[in-house]
DNA sequence: TGCCAGGCCGGGT
DNA sequence: ACCCGGCATGGC
């Protein structure tokens, strides 16, 4: 199958499953880029309970954050892991917000997509898979978010190798599929949710919703 | 009970 | 250009 309809076909039986996940549960656009900050490598419901502890103490807004104590921060986050690291990237990314934006995500996601991403990957703790997050699901843009999850599911059908980077990932996956943000958003939050539920360690299974669809196993 | 979660950075080869 | 240790909590 042509890597094109094979995305879809995925996609479609991902959906099938799931239904719509429209996804991101967050209540603004500065919320979801606090998440996705928090949640680098780290469950997501430890990830809700730091939330809800940052808008208990009002630290839900850029400035509130930029001039909040460290150890403030760091208290709300515990939860989510690494929360000294993460109290960091979180000052790191509103001085870059209030500096470059005046603070206003509206303004930060006016740019034009490619070279915001570069940008944001100019602020310490954030990378890739964060940025693209930010970008697709506080900016509505139309990027392909990598993550752990994609790689073992799309590697799992072969549609990438065991030793591609996160561009190279990218990349093939929009050369692939229309630039959508609306596909985007429901494919990464799909393929999270697939990943989380099924294949997690094991490279087959028999609930899986994929495992019947293009592998190794159905072509050879 | 260990292993893992919606990564990223900095230093070393 | 890759590889690795560090960062840390809570769920299953």
């Amino acid at each position: 199958m042509p890597t094109d309809d094979l995305l879809m076909t995925i996609y479609r039986a991902m959906e099938r499953h799931f239904g719509d996940l429209s996804w991101w549960p967050a209540d603004s656009p500065f919320e979801v880029a606090v998440g996705a900050i928090l949640t680098q490598n780290t469950n997501w419901k430890n990830v809700e309970r730091a939330i809800a502890a940052l808008k208990g103490r009002g630290f839900m807004t850029p400035t509130a954050i930029a001039k909040a104590e460290d150890v403030e921060i760091a208290a709300c986050i515990r939860s989510s892991g690494y929360y000294n690291v993460k109290t960091k990237r979180l000052k790191a990314f509103v001085q870059f917000l209030e500096e470059g934006y005046g603070g206003e995500m509206e303004t930060m996601c006016a740019g034009d997509m490619w070279p915001l991403r570069e940008k944001l990957l100019g602020v310490n703790g954030i990378g890739e898979e964060t940025a693209d997050s930010i970008l697709l699901y506080a900016g509505n843009m139309p990027i392909f978010v990598v993550d752990q999850y994609t790689k073992r599911i799309l590697g799992r059908h072969d549609i990438v190798g065991e030793r591609w980077k996160y561009g190279e990932i990218q990349q093939h996956c929009m050369r692939h599929l229309p630039h959508d943000a609306v596909l985007y958003n429901q494919y990464h939050a799909l393929l999270v949710n697939t990943g989380k539920h099924f294949c997690r360690r094991r490279p087959l299974c028999d609930e899986c919703p994929l495992c019947s669809i293009g592998s190794r196993e159905d072509r050879t």
